[in-house]
DNA sequence: GTCTATAGCAGGATAGAC
DNA sequence: GTCTATCCTGCTATAGAC
């Protein structure tokens, strides 16, 4: 057993450096040096206990990331199920709330989305474990949802629906530097909320604009 | 007067060279040894003409992403005007058409965005020039075109539906990994024409469930 | 399991010939 | 304006002591 005052074991405490470095900075930009001072611990423990810097980024994901995405993931089912009473779309205003306000602290968003913002937009090997261990499962819980809830012309127009709700949801987590420059608003907790209004009212209008809503059993 | 064969000077082709891999990699993950391999000249050039890699990272954006940008936003401001019957909001439908059509082959506006979710995403010395130039003009430009066409009960409520606007269509550029991997749709001409109708008309109701339309004079 | 030391290579930048 | 040659720093990864 561990003493209260004991640091962490440094394979730990490498691989949350390593994870608040390749968020702010990008992989290439981050170094095994940087990474372990970090940590405090030595430069070689990166190979010793992740056989090399890539090794250790693909274990940021499957340690950190991953765990962290099926969190939110139950919060959102949560979310979901209470059925909070929101204008628009409730479904919208459970995953915004989940991912803007939502059971992770500032920093942990901040890296969540960091991370997942650059696999999405530049994939590298890590990709396929977060689109199957996140993505896809978030998008298929989504679609079927709306399914559910709206009658629809086509598959693919659920599909682009399904996407938008994670796009605005994604885009307004990413666009904090540029929401921020433009309006000079700060994200806290209440613009937060506002923004979750938002975007329950604004995709219910279009969804409904997409597909036939059904009625309430 | 140069011959129609001779090679264009070694300054453009860095900075065509330079713009390619920054978007591809990112600032960090690309070598001034990689640029000048690929224009074809000398890695002492770089420092010539930019007098640093960071140097050349600026020009980059002053001198080829700016003027696109302009280009861009020329279009689309010729679409709003040509006022294209589309079904829903044809502000958002001229918006997604000029980001996912548009003036620009498939190649630029893969760079394009690419450059710009790096800066959204990661600000760097060339953030302020990106928002200053492009980002901000064009919200300005939509915001107001809203102003004009519905009734906003709140500055703030106009703010984040132009922000939806712009992120619908950023976001399904920037996400085209994502949308290829789930749907194993490719991003074919069809599908971005298919892209910008459900945009419009997803934006068309968020809109109108936000503010109330005007009628038309 | 954690350390120091170092191998071996790639990085940005510069000097100076042409 | 473009080249070659080179400096020197900083990188990842490994060897081997403790």
């Amino acid at each position: 057993m561990q003493r209260r005052t004991d640091k962490p074991e440094a394979k730990e405490r490498i691989l949350d450096a390593a994870e608040k470095l390749f968020a702010e900075k990008g992989y290439r930009a981050v170094t095994v040096r940087e990474i372990t001072e970090a940590a405090g611990c030595n430069i070689a423990s990166v190979n010793y206990h992740f056989g090399s810097k890539k090794g250790l980024y693909l274990q940021v994901f499957e340690r950190r990331w991953v765990p962290r995405a099926e969190r939110l993931g139950a919060y959102f089912r949560k979310q979901v199920e209470e059925e909070p009473d929101m204008e628009g779309s409730p479904l919208a205003g459970a995953l915004a709330a989940a991912m803007l306000s939502g059971p992770l602290t500032e920093e942990e968003r901040k890296r969540h989305h960091q991370l997942a913002a650059r696999e999405m937009t530049q994939p590298t090997e890590a990709f396929t474990l977060l689109a199957q261990k996140a993505f896809e499962p978030m998008f298929r819980l989504l679609s079927e949802h709306l399914r559910e809830t709206y009658r629809w012309e086509d598959e693919q127009t659920l599909a682009l629906c399904t996407f938008s709700l994670l796009g605005l949801s994604l885009y307004f987590n990413l666009a904090r530097p540029l929401v921020s420059w433009i309006t000079g608003q700060e994200y806290d907790q209440d613009f937060a909320r506002r923004l979750t209004r938002h975007i329950a009212r604004f995709a219910g209008g279009g969804l409904a604009a997409c597909g036939k809503e059904r009625k309430s059993p």
